[in-house]
RNA sequence: GAGCCCGUAGCUCAGUCGGUAGAGCACGAGACUUUUAAUCUUGGGGUCGUGGGUUCGAUUCCCACCGGGCUCACCA
């Protein structure tokens, strides 16, 4: 094999887009060597296709296949330099509506257009040229938001503007060799009336799934019978007069365009099997594929749009950085994972530690990190001093809703650090934050304070207040040490006080604790001095006055829910 | 019925072209701070689903089987 020229960092590479990469370089050679298919002449662009049912909205699997072509596309790039590739983002708009989506306005319109193609039906939201049109522009505006380099097709473009006649006249030649392949995978009644040809209706605009009476191979057009009015009409199967039936239509795309690449989830590896026997008899090689498996939902159940269930693009990164989200998409595609919240933070955090691991990497080695592949190889450095896991853990200790929180406790620890400093980080913060808020403080238990709990906190209450102004007047440091002092002077008393081996009267850890259980609804918390230094001496007081309102024990363990 | 994936520590999982197993959490012990942890140190714990094959050697490659999950068999 003539690979001699592939760099030998590249050649042994062994993460997954290489080795399709690889696989796909091979395919290419071959056609070479043998004098047959597309890339038997030099210079033939590299076609990567990714495919798309529009009358649903992109979705996170949408994000996945986009991402994983990518990162393909660009590894084979590398590898063969010389090539030049495109990536198609191909929409299906010509599909007919088969039942009205539930998350779309106007649904009584759309009803009223069932069958017709996505972009012959007006957009129930009024925005776009039509339904399919609209559709389009969301997806666009969905890989946009990415960075992703791609080139946008139409199906519904594709065919009117001709660029498919040459290859549906050939499917309309191979007709009878197509139907032998395609029948037997069919149940009985379907075999009955299956065609390949799908007529668009002149008189109702709608794609047609019937009978074929005759081939006319000189006109290229078929004949079926209008059931409404009994007549028998005539249509080309060019201009876009004719759609193709899913898996010929797949087919014949692949034909039609060359397609070097394209990968698809395992419920389509029927589809892929026979579609590639189909643009064989087409004529054509069908391109390299990548199975790769569902995502699942915490239930273990298959995600889909209709559904609606498992996780949401929107809500991922409401609690973690897209390149968390493409960490997630990277690794090992060939095996199910489970899409749910609590995959985020690790994710996030696997990423923080490819990318710190990056620089001191040889080029074998950077191959082989996936936050090269997410970045294409333009690496941002990793500014952020902590983990994730850290950040959250200080977001959940020290109740933060606020960024101006966690930058208080973490200027501290890593004195000079600055949200222009640390971009990262001050995402990250902002993503801890959110993921606090709505999965770790819900599921905070606060428990009622004791009779004797609640004179101590009444007198801290007190104490805090009697010394605000002192206290204001301190700096961050100084004033956490004073406040720590009034935190255990409001302490010593029974049952909290206890003799010190000194001498002194100390306190013990059960005042702390019930600081931390009644105020945090935690089991253990940050140096309380700490956290009022920050979270602020009138807000702390006000804080414990609602504490101390909550009502007593719900249940038998003593504790009541937030 | 066909296909895909998984089976490794109590739990969730890593394991990078084959060299007698790792992380996080959990659990045990210790250090430290005004007996408070976004701290540090350390320990225990695994027939790598089962049985074959290839190999000097298999968690890793191949085959079979067992167990679990999912997908496709109508539409895309």
């Amino acid at each position: 094999m003539p690979l001699g020229h592939v760099p030998e960092a590249l050649r042994h590479a062994r993460a997954w887009p290489y080795e399709e990469a690889m696989r796909l370089l091979e395919r290419i050679h071959a056609e070479r060597a043998a004098g047959h298919g597309k890339h038997a002449a030099r210079g033939q662009e590299v076609l990567f296709e990714t495919g798309y049912g529009p009358s649903g909205l992109p979705h996170i699997g949408t994000f996945g296949e986009v991402a994983r072509t990518s990162w393909v596309r660009r590894a084979f790039a590398s590898l063969a330099p010389g090539m030049r590739t495109r990536l198609l983002a191909f929409s299906d708009d010509m599909d007919g509506l088969r039942k009205v989506p539930d998350n779309v306005p106007n649904k009584e319109m759309l009803a009223q257009h069932l069958g017709k193609p996505l972009t012959s039906i007006p957009d129930p939201f009024g925005t776009h040229e039509s339904f399919g049109h609209h559709n389009n522009a969301r997806l666009r505006a969905f890989l946009d938001g990415f960075g992703f380099a791609y080139e946008f097709a139409s199906s519904t473009d594709y065919y009117r503007s001709g660029r498919f006649d040459a290859a549906l006249c050939r499917v309309l030649e191979t007709y009878d060799e197509i139907l032998a392949v395609i029948l037997p995978t069919l149940g009985p009644e379907r075999r009955a009336t299956y065609s390949p040809f799908l007529p668009v209706c002149a008189r109702t605009g709608r794609v047609m799934q019937v009978p074929i009476l005759e081939r006319k191979h000189d006109a290229a057009s078929i004949v079926w019978k209008d059931e409404e009015t009994g007549q028998l009409v005539e249509t080309p199967v060019t201009g876009g007069r004719c759609k193709l039936q899913w898996k010929a239509d797949w087919a014949m795309r692949w034909f039609a365009l060359g397609v070097d690449y394209e990968m698809s989830g395992k419920d389509l590896i029927d589809s892929v099997k026979l579609s590639s026997r189909i643009c064989r008899i087409l004529g054509g090689v069908p391109p390299e594929n990548l199975t790769y498996e569902l995502f699942l939902d915490e239930k273990g159940e298959k995600i889909s749009k209709s559904k609606g269930n498992g996780l949401s693009v929107e809500e991922w990164l409401t609690y973690g950085p897209p390149e968390s989200l493409a960490l997630f998409m990277y690794h090992a595609p060939k095996r199910a994972k489970r899409l749910y919240f609590d995959v985020i933070p690790r994710m996030t955090d696997e990423y923080l530690s490819h990318l710190a691991k990056l620089p001191g990497q040889d080029e074998a080695g950077r191959l082989g990190n996936p936050a090269w592949h997410i970045h294409a190889g333009d690496v941002p450095r990793n500014d952020s001093p902590v983990t994730f896991g850290v950040l959250l853990n200080l977001a959940t200790v020290a109740n933060a809703e606020d960024k101006a929180i966690l930058w208080g406790y973490l200027n501290r620890y890593a004195p000079g650090t600055t949200p222009a400093g640390a971009p990262l980080l001050d995402r990250l913060m902002e993503y801890a934050i959110a993921y606090y808020r709505d999965f770790v403080k819900p599921q905070k238990r606060y428990r009622a304070a004791t009779p004797e709990e609640r004179v101590a906190f009444e007198d801290l209450i007190r104490r805090l207040r009697e010394n605000k102004a002192a206290l204001g007047a301190l700096g961050v440091d100084a004033r956490a040490a004073a406040v720590q002092d009034l935190i255990y002077d409001a302490g010593r008393r029974p049952p909290f006080m206890q003799k010190q081996k000194d001498g002194t009267n100390g306190v013990s850890i059960e005042w702390f604790n019930a600081i931390y259980q009644v105020l945090l609804g935690e089991e253990r918390g940050p140096r309380f001095g700490s956290f009022v230094a920050l979270y602020g001496v009138e807000e702390t007081a006000a804080l414990i006055e609602a504490a101390l309102k909550r009502p007593p024990a719900a249940d038998d363990q003593g504790r009541v829910s937030a």
